[in-house]
DNA sequence: ATGTGC
């Protein structure tokens, strides 16, 4: 194995190693990200991939300017992990799946104390409160496969016999809509550190943050509350945010774009639907940005996914995995999208983050049920 | 990524 932790040009930083697939485009957008006025230090985590322009899974530090650009439109989207008190034993899929029905239209009135009780301000997008989104977010039910550290799982309040879920998803049209009013206001030139357009931005980001966090909350609950059963949140952590962040001995902005934070307990960064999951702990480490992989990372574009699969697999194929999940995904176009073969494989990434020293490994999670979405389109 | 753009 390679050093995990490489040198690029203009003092950019890549986490990688010798078997973790990294496109060139990314590598370019990563430097060129390195160049923009006040940036100080970038990384790239080894689920590194070409985004519109930036990279994403990768962070950014900079001094006296911050870049709403770099952090996108989904901000505040993240993952949460629950425990739930769904037995492993004599799983039954075709009743699970039955029980979720349809996921995708907004909460019912039922859920009005429920999503009051956020204290969220009006924002004109309370009806994607509670809803998944589409690209790569998912709510998926997993079961612990392997245990690496069983003290720390039980400290975690993690167990063999119940299932666990895990929702990936953010602040749906709000953050877009945040986003947009930036870029129509300054293009993607950044905003000076201290500024009264920096703190209406920081302000609106803070309010998408809250959003995306009582977002996955709801769709954790409306899954339970289909299910008929209980759960706790254990985790949930932000990959797309800005913050302010001391480097290097200089305050300045960490942004990250689909970059985790490894200096705010135990994540879960999820592989493909087709693919397990790994829980980490995290060793904080500035090489990095304080931050780890979110994800896989995908391989292939969306464009090219059809044209490669249609010939070897079909829908129904593709809805059944071969660590013998479901995925739940109405839309033909979005399931050749999200196939395991269309993101990096798990091992990959999260072995260069062990290789690196930045994460210790404490259980591998297999998924079980993945819900993407029932509506289908077009 | 986007209650999805012309």
């Amino acid at each position: 194995m390679g050093t995990c932790i490489r040198n690029l040009s203009g003092g950019a930083v890549l986490v990688a190693a010798d078997d973790t697939w990294i496109e060139g485009k990314a590598i370019q957008q990563l430097e060129t990200t390195a160049r923009l006025g006040g940036m100080h230090r970038v990384a790239g985590m080894p689920d590194l991939h070409p985004g519109r322009g930036y990279p994403v899974g990768a962070a950014f530090f900079s001094v006296g300017r911050l870049y709403p650009a770099l952090v996108g439109n989904d901000i505040g989207c993240g993952m949460a992990l629950w425990r739930t008190d769904i037995p492993t034993a004599k799983l039954h899929l075709d009743k699970l799946e039955k029980r979720l029905g349809n996921l995708d239209l907004p909460l019912d009135e039922t859920w009005q104390e429920a999503v009051a009780s956020f204290g969220l301000p009006a924002t004109g997008h309370e009806r994607s409160l509670g809803t998944i989104g589409g690209g790569n977010h998912f709510a998926e039910l997993q079961q612990l496969d392997e245990s690496y550290d069983d003290a720390a799982l039980a400290a975690l309040g993690i167990e063999r016999k119940h299932l666990l879920l895990l929702v990936h998803s953010g602040s749906r049209g709000l953050g877009e809509a945040i986003l947009r009013e930036q870029v129509d206001l300054f293009g993607h030139h950044g905003l000076e550190a201290g500024s009264e357009a920096s703190a209406h931005y920081l302000g609106r980001h803070d309010g998408a943050l809250r959003f995306a966090e009582a977002n996955r909350q709801l769709i954790a609950r409306r899954m339970l509350d289909r299910l008929r059963a209980d759960g706790d949140v254990l985790l949930d952590i932000n990959h797309n945010l800005v913050s302010p962040a001391q480097v290097d001995g200089l305050d300045g902005w960490l942004h990250r774009k689909g970059a985790t934070p490894s200096d705010q307990g135990a994540v879960v960064i999820p592989g493909s639907r087709g693919d397990y999951s790994y829980l980490v702990q995290p060793i904080a480490d500035e090489r990095s940005l304080l931050s780890l992989a979110h994800g896989a990372g995908r391989k292939w574009m969306r464009s090219e996914c059809k044209d490669r699969l249609a010939s070897r697999y079909s829908v129904e194929q593709l809805s059944r995995t071969a660590l013998g999940s479901r995925v739940i995904c109405a839309d033909r176009a979005l399931i050749y999208e999200e196939a395991p073969e269309a993101y990096k494989a798990i091992d990959s990434v999260v072995g260069a983050l062990r290789e690196a020293g930045l994460v210790r490994v404490l259980a591998r999670l297999k998924p079980v049920l993945t819900y993407k979405t029932r509506g289908g389109c077009c």
